[in-house]
RNA sequence: GGAGAGAUGGCAGAGUGGUCGAAUGCGGCGGUCUUGAAAACCGUUGAACCGAGAGGUUCCGGGGGUUCGAAUCCCUCUCUCUCCGCCA
């Protein structure tokens, strides 16, 4: 959520970087500002009267103590007009405000200048490209058909069980799926980060809180009994955890890492894109959140990307950074990178990571601040969340990459992790 | 699932109609003392909004009501805890 005191700083400016977002704000901005404006007044209107009305509270309160209740009924007499005047006055406020909030809700967030324009996926801007895509047989297998040849994932099994998008993971698939957790938590760990396990069922408030409720309802599965969503990742329940607390600046930043199962509907995806592995109602994820000083989140965005690099790179996979173009980047980011791994015998590019800074945007939803040390009034933190890394996908790869005539090669480092070195 | 209790400042915990944004203790910060530290003592210490400022308004889980006046009384919702039952 924007400030309400900058938007009426700068609404050019809001409308303008919005622009970039291909997200036209002007009407939104225009009604926001008229609001703002009825708000103060109504608010000094109120104040005026509820000021005086207690004032002669007060009043009466002395006269019966000192015992004259006379003066005190005929003091009373003057409160009646009063208190229907600030009824009305505070009904107005209490409207306005609604509706300022409502407005509020739906402007998403400003894009920071390097964010590129564009309308979609298609005009993302690759920054970074490393690995030899890896020339393989002719003959080669996507991953579903390794899966299955190795009896490493059940996808059928899966739909038995619960529907479709739900795989059962069975024997060195399973094992895989452990070492890559255990890896990932144990990098983010040696990085700073506390690992952390979070609930994987939240409340409306932490939903609201990091931005998918109200905008992204529709992709949380909703357990409606008790109104309690499953998490569609470990940032909901880890972000969450600084919702309104007022951290001491010299302890910024807070460093999170969390594993969690993942849920997500993704209500109209259908088609090849969900084949196998490519995209998942429940999948594994070890997420990294930072909660940083404004002035330091964009090294803080760098560190983080650097982290997830580094992981790409133990695990020998070709990948690319992309900068998400104004068309592409999500509602609350103001900056993201998304890294995505070659896949050789789908010959496609697979996003394994998404790594943002939402600036104070979620902050701002979160009642998350912090104190500067001689300052008084606390500021809005900046929120910092990546993925390192979401399991799926990279399996896919790993798969598809090191497949051979002898079996599936596992890269160095995770050997350790798995306790074998080739899946045949 | 059954029965009961509760929700107050960073924490603990008083406060049952006015002088309460709220006692007291702990913690935090500043100071005195000390070579330094501890102890002791003194002071200070919530947030939001409006305002150039003085200052004003609001907030004692959320919402509503009674009253000139509500942390305090009433209604309602949510959450937490305790005991019993069931269970990992």
């Amino acid at each position: 959520m924007l400030n309400l005191k900058f938007i009426q700083d700068n609404p050019e400016l809001v409308v303008e970087k919005l622009n970039r977002k291909n997200f036209d704000a002007s009407e939104i901005v225009g009604q926001i500002i008229d609001l703002y404006r009825q708000k103060n007044k109504l608010q000094n209107q109120a104040d005026e009267a509820k000021a005086e009305m207690n004032k002669i509270s007060k009043e009466i309160g002395q006269l019966f103590r000192e015992g004259k209740t006379e003066e005190a009924n005929t003091a009373k007499e003057r409160t009646s007009q009063l208190k229907e005047n600030i009824r009305k006055v505070d009904e107005q406020f209490g409207g306005i405000e609604t509706r300022v909030n409502e407005l509020l809700v739906q402007l998403p967030n400003l894009p920071h200048e390097s964010v590129p324009e564009g309308k979609g996926e298609e005009d993302n801007e690759v920054v970074t490209s490393k690995g030899e895509l890896p020339k393989m047989a002719d003959d080669v297998l996507p991953h579903w058909e390794l899966a299955q040849k190795y009896n490493l994932i059940d996808f059928e099994l899966g739909v038995k069980l619960t529907g479709a998008g739900f795989p059962v993971y069975r024997g060195k698939g399973s094992q895989l799926q452990r070492a890559l957790i255990n890896f990932f938590l144990d990098e983010a760990r040696k990085a700073g980060y506390e690992e952390v396990q979070p609930p994987l069922v939240v409340n409306e408030a932490s939903g609201f809180g990091t931005g998918q409720l109200p905008d992204k309802e529709g992709q949380m599965y909703h357990i409606t009994g008790d109104n309690l969503y499953l998490i569609p990742t470990a940032e909901v329940p880890v972000t969450n955890i600084y919702r309104d607390v007022i951290l001491d600046a010299k302890n910024l930043p807070y460093k999170n890492t969390a594993y969690s199962a993942c849920f997500r509907r993704e209500a109209g995806s259908y088609g090849k894109d969900v084949r196998g592995l490519n995209r998942l109602h429940q999948f594994d994820k070890v997420e990294v959140v930072q909660i940083a000083h404004p002035d330091k989140s964009y090294e803080v965005l760098d560190e983080m990307v650097k982290h997830v690099a580094s992981l790409v790179e133990k695990l020998e996979l070709p990948y690319r950074v992309l900068r998400l173009c104004g068309g592409d980047i999500s509602f609350t980011a103001a900056l993201t990178y998304d890294f995505e791994v070659y896949s050789a015998a789908q010959k496609k590019w697979l996003e394994v990571s998404s790594v943002s800074n939402f600036e104070s945007f979620q902050a701002n939803r979160l009642k998350l601040r912090f104190r500067e040390e001689g300052v008084r009034k606390p500021q809005l933190a900046h929120t910092l969340n990546g993925s390192a890394l979401a399991l799926p996908r990279i399996v896919a790869a790993l798969l598809e990459n090191n497949q051979t005539p002898e079996g599936i090669k596992i890269p160095k480092v995770l050997v350790p992790y798995c306790g074998f070195e080739r899946i045949d």
